[in-house]
DNA sequence: CGTTGCGACTAAACCGGTTCAGTTGAACTG
DNA sequence: CAGTTCAACTGAACCGGTTTAGTCGCAACG
């Protein structure tokens, strides 16, 4: 008969409920359960005990209207399906996030998109809907146009990286740069003078900034980049890239990847050509990721902590959308941890 | 001076600016927007023109305290974070997800958590704050008490898998078990006799539907499983299963993992202790990843579609909550992808 | 020509909270 | 003892939509 049927539980109790139970008006049962001024201590605590019997839960749709706040944050993922399925950055810098959200009885809304259009109509949507407080704004590029439309949008918003640029936002950074730097010596160490850098999209900042650390090392060593190739940080183009620089006429006798996944992927390269890791060429990834600790052989990469950065980014952020502003974090950088994908530089054939 | 300035943009324009805009009452604007009866064509046209020129967009908040529609799904996902983070099965559901809420104005609520406690906390909140019309239901398990749960909050959800017992609810099933058979019967018809497998959590249903799958097939070839190792689908666990197989008194000549990246630590392991892949060892994995196309030696694999797979549980749980109900899907199942880690079996030594 | 029926539209209640201008009464002041 | 002050509390407006009872004008009907 009833066109919607109630889903199954008896009805909700609502504010005037408790209001009724405990005696008082519902006025004063919001001021008592937000702890706000203007209730005696007595009372407080019989609103509390009763909405506690009834098992009332105020309404967040109701809170949003009067208050518009959502108490939800927002991460919108623009990344080929390629290259996120096979990233394990995503899934730990979300479970970060939660680890603080959950706390804070915040919610992450998720959106997947797969072109900057639909990046775009994304963050418009949470801006026309108020579906968000916040939003995280990560793979930051150069003059990312994003930036402006979140503050033309009105959403508060925290970097995830470091801007190039003075931004209205505050960034919350893990330098890539330490980690780089110190795999090039480490590289030059152990006597290769032939390195190559398989470096991401660049686009993203942090591709160049890896890419930047690298040259940079290298150069501080008195060497030059055997070569330098830009991906779309997708295993496929670690694989190709990696062929082309054993096709290539000078050999590097070290890679240095951009990121695990295209590290492992160049690593099969090498092995499906007959070339021995470590002894003729030595391969370094980013990331740390789990699976650089499976592989044959385990490889060393730059390890940085995602989850971390989540978690970090989500305190940042929260505490923007609440105090209305927040102090830019710089976590402890990106550190290289040696395995054995690296190793001497083979000596010149004698 | 004001306590919380407007963040930027002019205050946005409500109904009651269109209804007057437009010279009609706000029910008529609510009406119209809507598609409802009542409504002169002529009046329809000119509310619409009217909202789209001044750029109104429903309060998203207001409608859904009217109508207590939240136009937001949930998801919450329960995983270790060390599985979470290799596994490239969710990045990809949750894209599949996402191409099919976006088109709808829906949105995806995401909750990771790290035990069963913080799970039921989290399907609860859902509830109690009204966030998401329904909910996905992932990672089925024998008993489930979640679905009872969910029936009880009366929050819609689809279930994601084979259910092993009637449920109240609609499931997307994908099939493992054709592709676990295929792989099977191409390694029998290879010349293995000596077949081990290496399954995942055993608390998961698909993991046990992996297994039973493995075993049936064996004993339908008149072959007994070597062994069959359970594990928690994590990398360091599918590494250790393996060294446990090498070291054991009858060692198999192949292997099929439940996931491919315990194939891909295992590889690593038979690697690391000089085991050529194929011709030593036969490895299979289950996923048909990215990963297992760049690992050497490529990985034969039992491929299934988890983007289609959030699609379809997408579109499945939008119907459930809009038409009030939603028939089970069944998708094509996971198909045998042959590559190069599969060989003959290794003659016996002569 | 009075009634009925109907499409188009309005006004007001409603969803469930928050907020604020007032009211009340008791304690304090001079 | 009248006047002031203040904490505690109430009532009503408000957030921005949806929904429904009811009004109005006009055409069709008997």
């Amino acid at each position: 008969m009833s066109p919607r049927p109630p889903r199954e539980a008896p009805a909700a109790p609502t504010i005037v409920d408790v209001a009724r139970a405990a005696g008082v008006s519902k006025g004063l049962v919001s001021l008592a359960i937000n702890d706000r001024p203007g209730v005696s201590e007595a009372t407080r605590l019989r609103v509390l005990e009763v909405a506690d019997r009834l098992g009332w839960r105020p309404s967040l749709p109701a809170r949003t209207l009067s208050t518009s706040r959502t108490y939800a944050l927002g991460l919108v993922l623009r990344r080929d399906l390629r290259i996120v399925a096979a990233d394990p950055f995503y899934p730990a810098f979300m479970a970060g996030i939660e680890t603080v959200l959950t706390d804070e009885g915040r919610v992450l809304v998720l959106s997947v998109v797969g072109s900057a259009e639909a990046e775009e109509r994304a963050y418009r949507t949470f801006a026309a809907d108020r579906r968000v407080d916040g939003a995280f704004l990560n793979d930051l590029r150069h003059d990312d146009h994003r930036v402006d439309l979140l503050r033309e949008l009105g959403i508060p918003a925290v970097l995830v990286g470091r801007p190039d640029g003075p931004a209205p936002f505050p960034s919350v950074v893990l330098d890539d740069a330490p980690g780089v730097t110190a795999a090039v010596h480490h590289l030059v160490d152990l006597g290769h003078r032939a390195i190559a850098h398989v470096g991401g999209d660049p686009a993203l900042l942090h591709a160049r900034h890896r890419r930047r650390a690298f040259e940079d090392a290298v150069a501080a060593r008195g060497l030059v980049p055997t070569a330098v190739v830009d991906t779309d940080f997708s295993m496929a183009q670690g694989a190709s890239a990696t062929a082309a620089l054993l096709a290539g006429r000078t050999r590097p006798t070290a890679i240095v990847y951009a990121n695990d996944p295209m590290a492992i992927a160049g690593l099969g390269v090498l092995q499906e050509a007959g070339t021995q890791v470590p002894d003729a060429m030595s391969v370094v990834g980013f990331d740390g990721t789990e699976m650089a600790r499976h592989t044959h052989p385990p490889l060393t990469t730059v390890r940085s902590d995602p989850q971390e950065w989540g978690a970090a980014a989500a305190r940042t952020l929260l505490a923007l959308t609440t105090s209305g502003s927040a102090a830019s974090v710089e976590l402890p950088p990106a550190q290289l941890v040696v395995a054995r994908s690296t190793g001497p530089a083979p000596g010149p054939t004698d």
